[in-house]
DNA sequence: CAGTCTCTACGGGTTTTCCCCGAATGTTCA
DNA sequence: TGAACATTCGGGGAAAACCCGTAGAGACTG
């Protein structure tokens, strides 16, 4: 499945172990707040053996229900967490960019949904046995996981008042304004954002169907708020007209 | 506002702080998991001060953007955590019941959701120093910790998925199952279910109007599947086909 | 105790939203 | 270039929101 794998399996340094930036993902959408100036690779201070592994665009990285022994740091690309009904729903929990962790929510010994790279992507892998080791890692680690844990739940909480309570152009506009943050992009008109995904993503994610999305971007697209360049690309002319459609005052 | 406070300042017992069952609930979902036989006012072993407050029915515990000191466990009574629009609409975000914990996940400084008793209910207060503590405290406690952070996420994964994509019938159900779950019933014909909760708040946390919840309720009753006692009691009289309707099955 | 008030539950009818189906257009890749 | 796929657009229909009204339970008042 896995192509192109490279494990090291260097010595430990004689040192306390390092968790060298161990985020904290735990499964739904990857926060990494300030992490992204942590490590970005500090691989090498991790007592057992890390890989790094490629996957191409809709590859599988795992699946819901595979046994969980791994959890995983995007170095380059981007990875769709989603969970698959069996008649064919789909919701996406999450995205995960460069920096952030996911694969560490397991509930028992299972993954609880399906991660996927939604275009070419690296990852690192790391056992989860690094975490039994998180007895011996600096108390500074330990708050800054804490601090992510809760900016998760944030994320997570933010999302369920999308899907429950916002109309579709508030949810669009919420999604984009979150994009441009969570991709570092600064809130001002003319920026240019990849979204690295299609409009069903964003449809499984903000819980709508593909004709719903399409037909909303054309509508900000008219009303002069985005400009569309491709598909997966979005500029925005008007942030402050967007700011107004994600509070619903438009 | 709070009603009957008193407050231990005991000395610390010269001993490793014992962090006494503080499980993390990070302000979403309460999640309890196993930890309901870990401590259920251990209060003993806390370093600083605590503080037992009791609320009554609707009365706020805190509100979206007070400042945020404190972390509170449930003993008994029942919170609902939720985020309130200008425009009124409103979306809970979880609920809490004896044994779980909410209050911790303040991003920054400031709480990004209200807490409110939804019938008489006991909290216990910890202030947030506590967590600088979290040093000190047992291994065991912490791997803990973290397993009910997992739980958490999962919790509001599943919240995501019957926002997103699910029926009205099937997040009705699904919101029966969870509750048995949730008090620690079985999943048996006649098992009789306190919401304490009013229909509103149903409505509120699957993303629902209050007609649409009351017509779904009483389409179950006339099936057969519930019995409804009184307003805020439900009886499950057919379980498998909860579970089937849950499901998309029915 | 009667009376009033409020909160909650529930039913019906109307309107809107958004899903479903079909088709045309645009894009990507072999 | 052609084939496969993704995106966009339009029309019909179902589901749920919205707006109405009714009724019952509980709380407070006198």
């Amino acid at each position: 499945m896995s192509i192109g794998t490279k494990t090291f399996n260097h010595a430990t340094s004689g040192q306390v172990p390092d968790m060298g930036g161990l985020v904290a993902f735990l499964g739904t959408n990857g926060f990494s707040g300030e992490a992204e100036n942590w490590d970005e690779g500090r691989v090498s201070g991790f007592p057992t053996a890390a890989s790094v592994l490629e996957f191409e665009r809709n590859q599988a990285i795992f699946s819901d229900g595979d046994p969980a022994g791994s959890f995983y740091k995007v170095t380059s690309g981007a990875v769709r967490l989603c969970k698959l009904f069996a008649d064919g729903r789909r919701q996406i929990a999450g995205f995960c960019f460069p920096g952030e962790y996911f694969g560490l929510a397991c509930q028992g010994k299972e993954y609880a949904l399906t991660a996927e790279a939604m275009i070419g992507t690296t990852v690192v892998r790391f056992p989860h046995s690094c975490l039994a080791d998180l007895d011996r890692s600096s108390a500074e680690f330990r708050s800054h996981l804490v601090a992510l844990l809760c900016g998760e739940l944030s994320l997570a909480q933010n999302h369920l008042l999308m899907l429950g309570r916002q109309t579709v152009k508030e949810r669009i506009a919420s999604f984009l304004l979150m994009m441009l943050d969570r991709r570092g992009r600064d809130r001002r008109d003319g920026v240019m954002l990849d979204l690295h995904m299609g409009r069903q993503d964003i449809a499984d994610y903000l819980g709508l169907t593909i004709e719903t999305v399409c037909r909303t971007i054309s509508d900000l697209k008219r009303a002069g708020v985005l400009g569309v360049p491709g598909p997966r690309e979005i500029v925005v002319k008007k942030i402050r007209l967007l700011q107004d459609t994600a509070n619903g005052e438009a």
